[in-house]
DNA sequence: ATTAGAAACCGAATGGCGTACGGTATTCGT
DNA sequence: ACGAATACCGTACGCCATTCGGTTTCTAAT
């Protein structure tokens, strides 16, 4: 069990695990990122650092589930500022300071593979996310086909779930191949799925 | 060292083993298919079944070798007999196939985030491969852009960097969500892609 | 048909891994 | 200042991939 809701110490320490995880990951890789090595990092035991989570698959379960915290407030507050067609842009952009975090990536990438496990503690997670990321992804791009920015004969749920799979693709490619500009791939492609006389070619209008 | 080039019993096994790891993998998962596993499905000690190959790494990548190796000959030949158009169908072909084979996908996605790892066995093979797929994509593309099929307003390499990056994603998002028709997304993106003013409809319905 | 050497295979051991358990020390509301 | 909750540790367990030395089996050359 973790000692969750404790004292000021423990939930200090906490933090201090998580941020401390992702700088292990982006030094030892995902594989060398073990239980020891993030304990030894915050200075603690094993068991000392088991005590604060209940295993590692939560800890960083939950290392995600902050970083989904920061980008869902981001991705709201620039669609209340620019509207769809600037959440669109903020999905990007989030994606873009993500990939320059070192070592987000790379856990992101390895628990959703890892998630196919139902047993494991980011099945549920990677699920729900999912579900919550395509909603919202197809509301937008249904909004944009209302305002004239999307093909309209393009299916939302289809675009949706394509655009996701993009995203988290091209994830995985960087890894390996590390000058990839994801950005850039998306912002091409999806400038690809706008109404061909409206834009692409500054013609007469 | 691995028993490389033996007698005919030992490439037999050899065969059996390759076979039947993905089998283990199907049944128990990624995690669940260790070394002794399939050892115990191919009634060989772990020491006996480590003789065949230089570790778990490069017998799971040699997996891989033998599928890419059917592969690229069922594309050149849909290329021999359809051309550039039937090399895309092809391709989606494959992926259609190779969904359907248990443990497959699960194992391919597993070795592509593992293979960030530079001293990982997988490291080099995924170098390689996406070198050559989106080079041979690229040129489809490029085939696909003088013949009118594809808007020649798009680059080809991008286009490329995007659509291999849209299939690997699919697949690692198939792993939880079972009943995602990948083919099916990768067609609707592709239609999409088309010139307008050629096709009223992106794709069949 | 024999034989020498290569290949196939195994038992046991090694070091690392995540985690469960029992116990001690620290914290902090009361 | 008390005591229960929390923080933390040493130890141990079972699983993992891999190594090593040794034995059996194969087969090509004699």
């Amino acid at each position: 069990m973790a000692g969750r809701g404790g004292y000021a110490k423990g939930i200090a320490k906490r933090e201090e695990i998580l941020l401390t995880a992702l700088d292990v990951i982006a030094r030892h890789g995902y594989r060398g990122a073990s239980v020891k090595e993030i304990a030894d990092a915050v200075g603690l035991s094993q068991a000392g650092l088991l005590h604060h989570f209940d295993s590692k698959e939560h800890l960083f379960v939950e290392v995600l589930r902050r970083r989904d915290e920061l980008d869902t407030a981001t991705a709201l507050a620039a669609f209340a500022e620019r509207g769809v067609g600037g959440a669109l842009d903020a999905f990007v952009d989030v994606m873009r300071s993500n990939a320059e975090v070192p070592g987000l990536v790379l856990l992101y990438s390895a628990l959703a593979v890892e998630a196919a496990d139902p047993a494991h503690a980011a099945h549920a997670y990677f699920r729900e996310r999912r579900g919550m990321f395509r909603a919202a992804l197809s509301g937008g791009i249904r909004q944009m086909q209302a305002d004239g920015d999307v093909d309209a004969a393009l299916d939302p749920d289809t675009l949706a779930t394509a655009i996701h799979a993009l995203a988290d693709g091209l994830q995985v490619h960087s890894l390996i191949e590390r000058d990839l500009d994801m950005a850039r791939v998306i912002e091409h492609v999806v400038g690809a799925m706008s109404p061909r006389d409206a834009s692409e070619e500054p013609s007469t209008p």
